[in-house]
RNA sequence: GGAGAGAUGGCAGAGUGGUCGAUUGCGACGGUCUUGAAAACCGCUGAACUGAGAGGUUCCGGGGGUUCGAAUCCCUCUCUCUCCGCCA
């Protein structure tokens, strides 16, 4: 969530920025701005009570030392008449408290000043393209009808143990998951992302630390009995690692890099986007997570991009990168990359990262923050993306590397296979 | 799952109703001394809100209550530890 300070310090630039956003804030940071000065003058009447409501209790403690009841009970009097003007500021004051919440946490993250206009992924600036598209042979198959021809990936077995949207990965197709997750993670490391293994669980505290709670609680799955959530993406335990937690800016960046299945409801996700892997409810996700100094955070998500880029080339899947355009981009995210492979027996593109600087807007949630130069607490920054999400991967790997009678694997990861392809 | 004990500042650890936001030690930070460092000595050291400042308010695991006054008493939740049971 954005910060009272930036709505009524940076209010012009807040304005300006969520207006890309599609967010016309104006009225909003208005009346937040008016509340606060409520807020304000409700504290302080609050407290100029209380101030008295100690002075006499300490006065009264001395006097029954002295013997001076009498005189006690009377300022006794004076304190109930406090106590109940206290509690009406007090209800006031949380009311008001309230209401300010209620309206900061509708406003989004304000998009970085290169966030293309723009309302739709049509929209979205192409900032680059690379890779041979591959040529298939005649009669190529999508990836669910080569994952069943090989025997590699049962869709209808997972809706026996579970339901749609849980495949069962069997013999090389398992090993092939193995493999990616290995790889990835491998990269991450020599890439300097310290490895994280995080509960699949969090509690609710986690889930609104990283802005799933309130609000989309129903892609979650809950298990009501403990009050725990599935974790829909390894960012919530790993960035949650740092809610309520001070830092040194000579730590920064910190650099994290977690594999963990991910659970999804989709909840009115239906159509082609569902077919085989292109949407599923657990799959399998790497994911690297960096906590900035402000200064340094866009930088750092430099970093990342290329970083993703260096995998993607190294499984010589052509790729794309798009710079997401204000309409298309989450909530919480200030900048955000997306990378997506091209399925060539689909003849679409599939979305397999998605990298983003958050700013202050995840640190304000987490009290998150370091000691700047002064010794000054400030919110830090922090980023997170996938490196790389596996369904897609697999689907384009399946598809673009098929031969009439096999499926090659990508050279890069056939010491972690231990085949070179699949037939 | 059953029984018991606990939760205090970065850490350790005092404090059982009234100048306690909290003794003390360690650590960290600043200084003196030193060519430099160590040692020693001196000082300083939580956070949020508010105020031009002085200052004020709140926070001793979370929430609620008793009281003029709560770290301290009561209720409740969460977590930790010990013993028993079960178990990959």
């Amino acid at each position: 969530m954005l910060t009272i300070k930036q709505i009524r310090q940076e209010r012009e630039q807040t304005i300006a920025r969520l207006a890309k956003k599609g967010v016309e804030a104006a009225p909003i940071l208005d009346e937040i701005s008016d509340l606060d000065d409520s807020r304000k003058a409700l504290q302080q009447e609050l407290d100029k009570n209380l101030t008295e409501q100690n002075s006499i209790a300490k006065q009264i403690g001395v006097m029954f030392k002295n013997g001076q009841s009498e005189q006690a009970n009377e300022l006794k009097a004076r304190t109930a008449e406090l106590k109940e003007l206290s509690k009406v500021a007090q209800q006031k004051l949380e009311a008001t408290v309230a209401n300010i919440d209620a309206l900061i946490v509708t406003l989004p993250n304000r998009a970085a000043d290169i966030v293309p206009q723009g309302r739709t992924a049509e929209d979205n600036l192409n900032v680059k393209q690379s890779g041979l598209m591959p040529t298939l042979p005649k009669g190529a198959l999508p990836h669910w009808e080569l994952a069943a021809k090989y025997d590699i990936i049962d869709f209808e077995l997972g809706n026996k143990l579970t339901g749609a949207g849980f495949p069962v990965y069997k013999g090389k197709g398992a090993r092939l998951q193995r493999a990616l997750i290995n790889f990835f993670v491998d990269c991450n490391t020599q890439a300097g992302y310290t490895e994280i293994m995080p509960p699949l669980m969090v509690n609710a505290d986690s889930g609104f630390g990283t802005g799933q709670l309130p609000d989309k609680e129903g892609q979650m799955y809950h298990c009501q009995v403990d009050n725990f959530y599935l974790i829909p993406t390894a960012e919530v335990p790993v960035t949650n690692i740092f809610r309520d937690v001070i830092v040194e800016q000579s730590e920064l960046p910190i650099r994290m890099t977690a594999y963990t299945p991910c659970f999804r409801r989709e909840a009115g996700s239906y159509g082609k986007d569902v077919r085989g892997l292109n949407r599923l409810h657990q799959f399998d996700k790497v994911e690297i997570v960096e906590v900035a100094d402000p200064a340094t955070s866009y930088d750092r998500l430099t970093f990342m991009v290329a970083h993703v880029e260096s995998i993607v080339q190294k499984l010589g899947l052509p790729y794309r990168i798009l710079r997401l355009c204000g309409g298309d981009m989450s909530f919480t995210s200030a900048l955000t990359y997306d990378f997506e492979v091209f399925s060539a027996a689909q003849e679409r593109w599939l979305e397999v990262s998605s990298v983003s600087n958050f700013e202050s807007f995840q640190a304000n949630r987490l009290k998150l923050r370091y000691r700047n130069g002064e010794r000054k607490l400030e919110l830090a920054h922090t980023l997170n993306g996938s490196s790389l999400a596996l369904p897609r991967i697999l689907a384009a790997l399946l598809e673009n590397y098929q031969t009439e009678d096999s499926i090659i694997i990508p050279e890069c990861l056939r010491s972690y296979t231990g085949f070179d392809k699949i037939q």
